[in-house]
This record gives structure tokens, sequence and C-alpha cells, in this order.
DNA sequence: AATTTACGCAAGTATTTGCTTTCAATTAAA
DNA sequence: TTTAATTGAAAGCAAATACTTGCGTAAATT
């Protein structure tokens, strides 16, 4: 396993997602978020620190307050990945036409590609010993 | 902690988005995904198990086969949810003109109402003996 | 019938996560 | 200046996660 600190990650937890809820329309700091859940200031402390890491707030420090701000654009690598299947399954039960029509825009076409270039199942990191799956 | 078991959980994993990514246009079979893969088969049989739980994939006994088939519409609760976002973004540097318009189409009412249903940072579980901040 | 194939289940392990408590640092307020 | 408020950092912990190996079962192949 190694440390996955990817958007993706980021809003896989509830509590962080309820987070972004809280500081979408407007900055507040870390007690009053702190103050509508029930963990400690701590452990939000650590959530607007992942958030953070994955872009998705920025800090402003104001005296000894730290004013914690939305900044929402790196959501959109979620949409992308999302939209495409909306896309897929749309045209599924859409006619031909309709296909044709949203094929350019859908990126149909990186769904095999992304593999590659994920952190994660690294192809080459020990030489695959076996398959694991062939009896020795 | 509890176990997750949403479909953000699901999607936070990058095997299981690629596990997706590969599924998505045709059925496949257990052996062929986990070949493409540099862990076990069995790991991706717990990826699949955990995909179906989450009700984006659907079995189909084949002989001793078992057919993998995307059933991605569960997505939506995601598409839904970093969508309200793209609207908020969008109407912030944008005309009030082009707010008004979007408004309707947004659910962006329901930003702060979902920390109500959520699972997560429960409210009452231990009644926060003493709101763990306050200097004791 | 014997073997191979496709697969799930279970046990075991290392790492990560989400949390807590304790502490120290800085800023503001009395 | 003393005290209170706002915060991060560090240490520690239980549970979850992602993975492995080993085994059992049922279906296809020989």
């Amino acid at each position: 396993m190694e440390l996955r600190r990817d958007v993706f990650h980021a809003i896989a937890d509830p509590t962080r997602r309820a987070i972004i809820d809280l500081i979408a329309c407007q900055p507040v700091n870390v007690k009053t978020i702190a103050k509508q859940f029930d963990v400690s200031r701590q452990a939000i402390s650590l959530h607007l620190k992942i958030l953070t890491e994955c872009n998705l707030l920025n800090v402003e420090e104001r005296g000894r307050e730290r004013l914690y701000i939305a900044k929402l654009e790196n959501l959109n690598e979620v949409y992308v990945w999302v939209k495409q299947y909306r896309k897929i399954r749309a045209t599924r039960f859409s006619s031909l036409k309709s296909m044709v029509e949203e094929v350019d825009e859908s990126q149909s076409e990186k769904v095999f590609k992304k593999s590659k270039k994920d952190k994660k199942h690294k192809k080459s990191k020990k030489k695959k010993n076996e398959k694991s799956d062939k009896r020795k």
C-alpha cells in the first residue's frame, strides 16, 4: 500500500465531504468547523490538512485564526471521470444517432489508457513473480 | 472507525476505478480482469466484491466463470455531489443572470442538508463528553 | 475418472486511517 | 503582564484496508 492522497481519496470520507459542504459558501475557521462535528478539533484539523494537500482548500492566516477557503477546481477530475460513464450509460440506451452525437464530447477512448498512468497497480514493481495464480 | 461501503469509498481506490474502466464496455470474467493488474486474483476478487456491494457491478454466473457487468447508475450520487460545486464555482465567476438560470437545475439548497443524513459524524453517539476541546 | 480451470473463502500480515490526548506556540484580550 | 483562545504537531491506538498464501469446490477438459 502507498499513501493515497488524491481527490478521489479526499472525498471518500463523509466527514470531509461535510466539511467541503460547510466551507463551500464562505471561508470558515477551524473552530467553527469543528463545532459542527462530533469529533475533536484535532481530527478536523487533520481532515483539513488532507483536503488542503489535495488542493481542495486554501488557507488564509488571519491573526491566530486560520480561514479555510474552498477551492474546488480539482473536483473536476472526479467530474470528468464520472461524467464519461454517464455518457456510456446514456448511449447504451439511446439510438445510434445520439451516440454518434455524444462521442466526441465524451473521452471514451481514454477508458483503457487510464490504467497506464495511474499510480496504483504498478505493472513493473516486482515483475509479477509467477502471476500468483499459476500453480508452481 | 466503521466500515464504509458507499460509492465514494468504492471509487476512491485507483485499482477499483481501473476495474470499472475495464468492465465499462463489456462484461468480463475475473481472470481476465486480474490479468490486467499486478496484484493477485484474490485481491481483484475482493475489489469486485466491494464494487458489487456498492451496486456498481452485477454478476452473471456462467458455468465456472463469473461475468462482471458494469451497472454504473450509482455513480450518479457522485455526479450530483460534484456537479453542485461546479455550479457554485461557475456562478461565482459569472454574471447574476447565468446564476439565476442555473439555480433551479443545481440542487444547491441541499448543500447543508446533506450533513444530516450522512452516516458519519454522528452527533448523538456518545453525547460529546465535553467537546474534547474545553480545557477541563 | 483424473486433471485442469475458474473461482470464493478464510486466515494472516503490514500499512493506513481516523481518532484521541497531550503539548507547545502564537495571538488577542483582561 | 497574566490569562485565554486558536491552532498545529506528535505520540499512541484500534479498526479498516489492501494485500498475500493456502485451501476447497464446482465446472470444463482430457
